[in-house]
DNA sequence: GCAATAGTTCGAATATAGTCGAACTATTGA
DNA sequence: TCAATAGTTCGACTATATTCGAACTATTGC
């Protein structure tokens, strides 16, 4: 049951976070942690192959977005919103309202 | 004097934002531009070629980041932060602090 | 032990981004 | 008109990201 490696908050680089967030799946997923926490990476696939969305975790994982416990067999997810407000005050809350404003402006 | 041509408001896309924000040199940019506006590229170039610094502005204002009007031979760059405080409250302001603290604790 | 499930890693292919010099356009001021 | 300045555009190159299948590891439940 061999654990994940996580940056430390002091480590956190704003550039790192920011393309992180950048993309448009991982956007997606950052949403759906953001309803739910924590969640295994099965019902955020979204119809992507397995080895494309662990891509992307890596990703989000490196920058300090998420965390990943490994449970058992499952790998949970959950946002390091605690500590993303802690190093980058507001930043993660105007993201997900900004992606969630953008989604119903979309929708009409 | 041709000008340019800028996204409007209701175009801005949130990821395209992220990512222009997620490059060290374009976030300098936008923080100097945030401390002086508006400013022509010259004082921005902080030692690039004119083709990088020239590119790098084609992304900030591609995303809605940066307006530049062309004022005789100077391109005059400002921040759509009002614009951006319209569509996505709260974000460059966070993303601005941010990376300011971000300075202030690589400085120690 | 064995099959099924969850997710990673590898490797190769493609796509997107960034960098830079050189040639170019537009404007200013002499 | 001419030289100087500001910035863009082009094209080639490099670097970084993304995508995907296939092989792999770890865990569960039977």
């Amino acid at each position: 049951m061999k654990q994940y490696e996580h940056p430390l908050v002091e480590a956190f680089d704003l550039t790192a976070v920011l393309h992180a967030l950048s993309d448009p799946y991982r956007l997606s997923v950052v949403q759906k942690l953001a309803e739910a926490q924590p969640q295994p990476c099965g019902p955020l696939q979204a119809g992507r192959p397995k080895s494309s969305v662990s891509h992307h975790f890596m990703v989000l994982r490196r920058a300090g977005v998420v965390r990943t416990e490994v449970v058992g067999a499952l790998h949970m997810n959950s946002l390091r919103d605690t500590e993303l407000e802690q190093r980058f005050p507001g930043l993660l809350s105007a993201v997900l309202k900004a992606a969630q404003s953008e989604q119903e402006c979309r929708a009409g």
